[in-house]
DNA sequence: TTGTACGCGTTATCAT
DNA sequence: ATGATAACGCGTACAA
């Protein structure tokens, strides 16, 4: 093994002092050019790895990272993020990071913009984001880039170059959702339901159809019909009950949101539990109607893990001067009845 | 939010200087009661925290881990554990971390125990290990216990009082693979198939067995056949090939191990791909018949992520001192054709 | 029993 | 243009 090279160490094999060294690394000017190369010449050579830790130390900021995240209170998906958010804190407290979080009610975009002002005023380093609504996510985010605000984004990707993304490929799990489905049923009709939560961006839920139709585009010979049906959150059980009615021959469910549940419901109570059901996310209703048998596969999407990694990889820039990923995708998880509970663990 | 205090300021609080405070957050004695207890006070007041990474600093002696681990060329099983390791040193590559690894042949007891005399040779100050070998590992254990060596063991659990381990229910995983199974097929025979790696202990493939069993017996009216099948692993494919002519009711095949590609192979190559197949881990070759649709699902027991959270504990408690758990047990990911390839990345 | 001074690696500042 | 030095927070040997 090599020995670990200290700046002190370069300093006396280039016949200079330190100083010169850390000006050398650092851009700073003032060095000659013969000595400057000389010194690159010889960092390159030993593959020179400043010490993080002595760096950290008299830098003794304290970072502010703000968060502008969804009020759990309104929607129970948002409340693992809390959790993620801990670990990642308690993950870094040997440094000093200071979160100021500020929840938006995510039915609500004049909420958002409110709750970015606030943000925003509490001048922070780096900012986590949940950019619910396209376009006030667009103009917010535009701001804090102009601002030279570093942004993690996570949850839903607003545009690729303007802020670091931290999700799910959505297509692709329409695609897991339609092998699963493709796997649990041989006959009959299928059905993608969009539970339309209003306040929701629909090129969510549009690009898991996209994915999931795909996955049939590609068999061979199948020719079972994919049936269709958008339904605003606040009529959900008489609209459902109505297509259940209208499509008797109706053998699979696909909800393509965490609104499972109100399909699982009403499929018990009309005693259709024959019906196979698809769904998204680990909502505790969910949970209950998964480990029932009335859905049987949830795909995970996984918020706790979206805010932690968004959240470290922000700290890890701060503390480490570590890029940060233009887009980092999490796997797809699939959660049946036997594997869920160390799902659910904080 | 507060101040982060250091040594200094509880000195100047307390009146007293640096030393002193040192010696009364160490224990070190030649301390006055009187001010012992009230810097005692002091620091629970504030709850104090000290800068573990200032503390790091001073302390340049270099750690020493050792591992030993199957060696991968023998079964590709192990391949990717080296890339979680190289993941946890590379993340703690700001600490002088020296890893010694001593790969042994897991086919072979003998040659665990050398490299194991080699690994103690190398005077480690901590050891992660496979205790792929049961009585062989428990000696050895209790060999590093006696000499108060911290060891992380992962991939099979040997004693809980012994050692740190880190892996999956295994009987859990077996009731995950019963419920997949139960969902993709109507009727007709399952088998249980055991290619025996000679080995590997049983006890791994049994606990699988009973937890596949044990779904199948909570479920009511259920009284379709569950064949079990052992098979050596030099005479695979013959037995195999009598095994499926003697059961031709035969719809579902659960394969204990990572060997499922076996009776993939042999379920294309005889057309008898309405056989449902569901087995264990990412190896090419099973994900390769992953994505062809003769194996439905895997069960993803991660070794590269049990190696990397193996050794990324013991690090931080070497250099954070932060307790390692006695137990850490992984989600069991289910894995089809359409959710593989974000799991086969390093 | 207690205080002081130094070292760890990096970096900013001041003097040359 | 370059070198010397102090400072960050902690640990500790040594002096008082």
């Amino acid at each position: 093994m090599m020995k670990k090279y200290t700046i002190k160490d370069i300093a006396q094999l280039a016949g200079v002092s330190k100083g010169t060294i850390d000006r050398v690394i650092h851009n700073r000017g003032n060095v000659a050019k013969d000595v400057e190369d000389k010194v690159k010449q010889l960092l390159a050579d030993i593959d020179y790895q400043p010490n993080l830790i002595a760096r950290n130390l008299k830098n003794n900021r304290i970072y502010q990272i703000g968060a502008l995240l969804p009020d759990p209170k309104k929607d129970a998906y948002w409340e693992v993020c809390s959790d993620g958010i801990q670990q990642a804190l308690s993950e870094f407290s040997a440094f000093d990071i200071r979160l100021n979080t500020f929840l938006f009610d995510p039915t609500d975009t004049k909420s958002f913009m409110e709750h970015h002002e606030l943000l925003l005023d509490s001048a922070p380093d780096m900012i986590l984001m949940v950019p619910l609504f396209y376009k006030e996510a667009k103009t917010v985010l535009e701001h804090y880039k102009a601002l030279n605000i570093q942004v993690c984004t996570f949850n839903n990707q607003i545009d690729a170059s303007i802020a670091s993304f931290i999700g799910q490929d959505l297509y692709q799990s329409g695609r897991v959702a339609a092998k699963l489905m493709h796997s649990i049923i041989d006959k009959g009709d299928m059905a993608i339901i969009h539970i339309d939560e209003k306040y929701k961006n629909a090129v969510h839920m549009q690009e898991k159809e996209k994915g999931f139709k795909s996955y049939f585009d590609d068999l061979d010979g199948f020719t079972d019909d994919i049936l269709k049906c958008k339904i605003r959150y606040t009529e959900t059980e008489d609209k459902l009950r109505d297509f259940l009615k209208d499509h008797p021959n109706l053998t699979g469910i696909f909800v393509t949101n965490s609104k499972a549940f109100h399909v699982a419901r009403l499929l018990e109570s009309e005693n259709k539990g024959h019906i196979k059901l698809v769904g998204y996310d680990l909502l505790s209703e969910n949970v209950h109607y998964l480990k029932d048998g009335v859905i049987d596969f949830l795909i995970h999407q996984n918020p706790r893990q979206q805010a932690y990694l968004g959240l470290k990889f922000l700290i890890e820039n701060l503390v480490f001067e570590k890029d940060i990923p233009g887009k980092h995708l999490l796997p797809i998880d699939i959660i049946n009845s036997e594997n869920v509970t160390p799902f659910l663990r904080a």
